[in-house]
DNA sequence: AGCACGCCGACT
DNA sequence: GTCGGCGTGCTC
């Protein structure tokens, strides 16, 4: 008996089988999906078994399996023909899109040992004639209960129990425990859902056998988890399974507990800020059939659920379900792939729905549910402030009419969240008489300044220097901190008002482990007035002692090289603005801006969705940007820049002489070029149809992975260019 | 990925 | 003459 096994080496000239004996021992419980060892040239590799061949005729020697790893395979038959998928459609190895798909403890790699967890407990095994009266009194404890834990037997009496267990009376018990407690400590609420909701459940649940995505178009507070739940309920009804991603930001213990309240120890739950251990056993209760539902980020949905039901995408719309490396894949793409194999709807939900799939949706592709109207029945009320006009009369940081809105929430002891964007290259030093900024000498990006070790740093390969005095270009002393980062802000508040309490939420203050969640819980609990952050405060809270929500540098965003930035500044507004007045009080939303004429902004006035869109579309259109066409990005990597710049004008030249309809952008340098010494270069890609240059990729592809001096990298359907 | 093999420069 | 640089090739 012999088996094909892929090793666990992400090199490309790896990226096929190697044929190994199995020794008789092994012969019975060797699957397709197993991890085994085996010896790989000097050392010893862990891999899965591909194939099994009974009989083959070589003209090497082949050498044994040296064991196999696990009594049931990890990869079943779904999961290694998705496998196969994903390494096509992101022209990867294949053993890195096993690998992603699994959690560490199961990923064929030496040296990951992610012990199960025990208890152990004690049993009755047989009578004993004479007991002593200590021995009598844990026999029968144990005739009682029938099994108790060790540490409780032996408090009985840590003699009696010895005894017993070398006389063979008693006998030890081990009882795998999964490590991820049980939190559900909330209550589940009856809802009663609206016209609106009711709808949209109806129709999905009507519609649970065939292929359907659906695009949930919901506003913020319009109840879309409820929604969610419903449909769940009838998938377990139906004893199927079913999968519902979340970013991971939004993966809050609050939003795990509403739906524990409601499916209670149905649910898994994977997401990375569980331990190996814990991910271990979430995914173990999934392959052993104790859980029917998984709530998790991108990588949950390859959840090896063998009787799927319905997979849901909330916040369809977010960055977070494209894998920024290898193996680059979309989780929704995922999700439309195991649906129609599974003949089962895919929900994707978004109160700010990405501008490709409000298309599809437009264009009947996939079919538009829509919650038109909040839970509460209202929207919060949105004030532009122009900058322009506040800064004449002397407010820079503040307007007057944010600043009397917070004073007004101090008094009535409400809440107020403050944004700040950090993307507003907030901390970057730059001269003020020339426009001089201090860049790292080997990434080509500006440095931040860092006020704890008073440094310029590169945020990028960690360079750092000692402030700069001195503009080193026209000699000016006016080289300042310029704009301000949300540390700045958080003074600031504190100066202007020295009697409330205020948090700050941004990557210093959560960078360990738990920090997030606290900072969410205090400020929930009414422990601080102003809870002051970037991006990440934008998401899923849902407070309804908030009533205010202020956005410093409403147009921030805007200024990011991307040809998304609109779209994604529409979203970030909406969602931040969605974070007030979600209780009972009328919530109110004040956004600061230089350009408050901008459609991604004056829109969010009216949560106009609609118009938004229309606008976005047309620029879209003249610039031939998705949802006009496709993109993809052919990325280049190299410590020689001329050698990087060579292979890119022959792949250039290639996809010339190869492909028609496919318009050719570059090669260019990315907005950061150069990174620890190694050059970057890309060549854009813009079409129609895919299959008129899918088989160019799978080319360049083969030509050049094993190119030794430039890396080259295809991207399909990028998100960041 | 890692390791061996192999072919040219500066050294006791 | 040798030690060692890292380019090339192979791993069942």
């Amino acid at each position: 008996m012999y088996v094909e096994v892929l090793v666990e080496i992400k090199a490309k000239q790896l990226d096929k089988t190697f044929t190994y004996k199995v020794p008789k021992e092994y012969q019975k419980d060797v699957k397709v999906g197993s991890r085994v060892l085996v010896s790989f040239g000097k050392k010893q590799l862990e891999g899965f078994v591909l194939k099994i061949n009974f009989n083959k005729q070589l003209d090497y020697p082949v050498k044994d399996i040296l064991s196999l790893i696990d009594k049931e395979p990890v990869l079943n038959e779904e999961m290694l023909e998705l496998g196969v998928f994903l390494k096509k459609k992101t022209f990867s190895t294949l053993i890195s899109c096993y690998q992603s798909m699994l959690p560490t403890a199961l990923k064929a790699k030496k040296n990951t040992v992610v012990a199960k967890k025990y208890t152990t407990y004690v049993v009755l095994k047989q009578d004993l004639e004479n007991p002593t009266p200590k021995q009598l009194l844990l026999i029968n404890a144990l005739k009682e209960k029938g099994k108790l834990l060790k540490k409780d037997a032996q408090e009985i009496s840590l003699y009696a129990y010895k005894t017993l267990l070398e006389k063979n009376i008693i006998e030890e018990e081990k009882e795998e425990y999964y490590r991820l407690e049980e939190t559900s400590v909330k209550k589940d609420k009856n809802v009663i859902l609206n016209e609106e909701q009711e709808a949209v459940v109806k129709e999905v649940t009507s519609n649970l056998h065939t292929f359907t995505p659906y695009l949930l178009f919901g506003v913020t507070g319009s109840g879309k988890t409820e929604v969610y739940m419903n449909i769940l309920k009838e998938v377990l009804k139906e004893k199927k399974q079913a999968i519902v991603l979340v970013p991971e930001i939004s993966l809050t213990p609050q939003f795990v507990a509403t739906f524990k309240a409601r499916f209670q120890n149905e649910i898994a739950i994977l997401h990375s800020a569980l331990s190996d251990g814990e991910k271990y056993d979430e995914w173990r209760k999934i392959t052993r059939k104790e859980v029917s539902i998984v709530i998790g980020a991108r990588s949950a949905i390859f959840a090896p659920f063998t009787n799927l039901g319905c997979i849901i995408i909330d916040e369809e719309h977010s960055s977070t379900y494209k894998q920024e490396n290898t193996p680059r894949y979309n989780a929704i793409d995922i999700a439309l792939y195991r649906a129609k194999k599974n003949n089962i709807p895919v929900i994707l939900g978004s109160a700010t729905p990405s501008l490709e799939n409000y298309t599809k949706a437009k264009l009947g592709k996939y079919h538009l549910l829509t919650l038109k109207k909040r839970v509460n029945d209202t929207m919060p009320k949105v004030t532009l402030i122009d900058m322009k006009e506040s800064i004449k009369q002397g407010n820079r940081l503040f307007s007057k009419e944010l600043y009397e809105k917070i004073v007004q929430r101090l008094n009535n002891k409400e809440q107020t969240i403050l944004l700040l964007n950090r993307r507003g290259y907030s901390t970057i030093i730059s001269c003020n008489e020339c426009g001089y900024t201090e860049k790292c000498p080997h990434c080509d990006i500006p440095l931040t300044y860092h006020k704890t070790s008073n440094t310029e740093r590169c945020h990028y390969c960690g360079y750092g220097r000692g402030k700069l005095r001195i503009c080193p270009d026209c000699g000016s002393n006016e080289i300042n901190q310029f704009g301000l980062g949300t540390q700045r802000l958080e003074e600031e508040l504190i100066k202007m008002f020295p009697s409330s309490r205020i948090v700050r939420m941004d990557v210093d203050t959560t960078s360990k482990k738990g920090a997030h969640q606290k900072i969410i819980d205090d400020f929930g609990k009414g422990n601080y007035d102003i809870l002051v952050g970037t991006q990440m405060i934008a998401k899923g809270l849902d407070f309804p002692n908030v009533t205010l929500v202020g956005v410093l540098n409403g147009d921030a965003t805007l200024n990011i090289p991307d040809f998304r930035s609109g779209e994604r500044t529409y979203q970030l507004l909406s969602q931040v603005a969605g974070r007030s007045g979600r209780g009972e009080k009328k919530g109110e939303v004040v956004i600061q801006a230089f350009n408050i004429e901008h459609y991604s902004i004056d829109t969010v006035k009216y949560h106009d969705f609609e118009k938004f869109y229309d606008e976005e579309v047309k620029i879209r259109k003249k610039l031939s940007y998705p949802p006009y066409c496709y993109l993809s990005l052919i990325k280049l990597q190299g410590r020689d820049e001329r050698r990087v710049d060579e292979i890119s004008i022959q792949i250039r030249r290639y996809l010339e002489s190869n492909t028609s309809h496919v318009l050719i952008l570059g090669p260019s340098n990315p907005t950061v070029y150069k990174i620890n010494n190694i050059y970057y270069k890309q060549i854009l890609l813009k079409y129609k149809k895919l299959e008129d240059i899918f088989s160019c990729f799978e080319d360049i592809y083969e030509q050049y992975k094993l190119n030794k001096d430039v890396f080259v990298e295809i991207d399909l359907n990028p998100i960041k260019i």
